[in-house]
DNA sequence: GCTTTACAATGAAAGAAATCGAAAGCAAAC
DNA sequence: GTTTGCTTTCGATTTCTTTCATTGTAAAGC
């Protein structure tokens, strides 16, 4: 029995007994317990089962992998002082878009307690953050599944955005600098991005001080286009000065 | 039981009765209260539930998650069995639909080692479902989030498909009847499924035994527009016999 | 308001089981 | 013969759980 074959034999076993233990899978194989948890550890990786200790069981709970994912966010300090300042540039009734960032992200967790407020995001993380609250109506654009951005990309989804009046937009960015403007690590995402710009009436720039002077593979806006910077105390106080003095409002938490 | 299991258990528990309390826990799952006070925390931590001094409280905003997880939970062997039996109907390199409901999920959940295979979908959790595998594409249509569907809802996301070419079309139902055909709990909803139906060459049923004879509020497809239904064992055997008269190929497992 | 009382939570220590890491063994492929 | 990939062995380490002593908390009665 190949290697593959007994992984497979390892998750047709899962769908039928919804769990499966080290020893027993050991004994049933005849190969020793550390591979029987090496084949585990893999499948895990995959996402086909869930790991526990001394066994596995179904990965029918993706749900709450994702929202641990979220919730590890969380802690992260400045990102939650950028989206406490964020959310407060917003008033209840507006529409705002928030793109597919860990910080734009932070921003949406600040707008749980908020009313008659219109999310347009292409966040998969962010809609799901936002799942069960009435008040807040999300709107996405259409687009294809981005696995590492946990984002809807796609040119076609634009034209449907552009019936809403969107008043601001939050936009996380690889890079900052003074000559590349905003920068994003993809060419597509920084695509969407290029036209949301366009879209809002006020852009916003949430990004911690890691971003600072940094330039990626794609500007998606220039300086000009920004009205606002969130950053938080450990941004490099010359690049600040650079920046505002080009016009640009930099709110430093 | 392990760990997880444990835990899952408590969270489900929590969902049924809204509360849970440490010795109650402890008895029922044979563990000290330290352990149960440590999976509470932990819990907690996740943002699943809420601790209260003596036990633990279902988290609101999380609601609609722990219900969704519970709904998937329902009928489960029938509705793998289905999900199976769907995703066997679907080659590689093919681009198909599956619609929100939970029957479509457990066909999305049997193609998860598939390669090369385009998926069409306005769930938000197929989508989080095939997180991470590469080798599917994952296309969702524009709209707004609904929340008890966990979808999005919205006419305008319909023109971006259209450039698609979807072979099959998997569809779940509240209802499916002689004369009513298929049957949806809301109008939006079915709004968005009866233009797809249109759409797609192949329109396959998905619907346990509950289903047969229902009405629901909104008709989104006649049984002539059906190629064929996937059922459990426990469908009516007159009704199968009536739709299988009227053209419609019925498969049970 | 204050105190009592019963229950709940926490920390530390300890034991059993499971896991991990590194080096080594083994087989098939080049 | 060497390489490559999979598997095993064997301590060292980690995880999970329990017990017990101590501290903290809620709510009833004074």
């Amino acid at each position: 029995m190949y290697l593959e074959e007994r992984r497979q034999a390892i998750l047709n076993l899962i769908v039928d007994h919804g769990r499966v233990s080290v020893p027993d899978l050991s004994a049933r194989f005849d190969v020793s317990e550390v591979t029987i948890r090496a084949d585990l550890q893999t499948l895990a990786e995959r996402g086909l089962l869930v790991r526990t200790y001394g066994g596995a069981i179904s990965a029918t709970y993706n749900l709450q992998e994702l929202s641990l994912l979220q919730r590890r966010q969380q802690h992260i300090p400045e990102k939650q002082r950028i989206g406490a300042a964020g959310a407060a540039l917003i008033a209840d009734g507006e529409a705002v878009f928030l793109d597919s960032s860990s910080t734009a992200l932070a921003v949406a967790q600040h707008l749980k307690s908020r009313r008659d407020l219109t999310l347009v995001t292409n966040s998969l993380v962010i809609a799901q953050e936002m799942l069960g609250l009435a008040e807040i109506t999300v709107v996405m654009p259409g687009g294809t599944l981005h696995h590492d951005t946990v984002s809807l990309i796609g040119p076609d989804g634009l034209a449907f955005l552009e019936q809403y009046h969107i008043r601001k937009g939050f936009f996380g960015a690889y890079g900052l600098s003074m000559d590349a403007g905003l920068t994003d690590g993809s060419a597509p995402e920084s695509e969407i991005k290029r036209a949301l710009v366009e879209l809002c009436h006020t852009v916003i720039v949430v990004a911690d001080a890691a971003k600072w002077g940094r330039v990626g593979v794609t500007s998606y806006a220039g300086l000009s286009e920004v009205d606002t910077v969130i950053t938080d105390d450990q941004a490099p106080p010359d690049l600040v000065a650079q920046v505002r003095a080009a016009g640009v409002e930099v709110v430093i938490v």
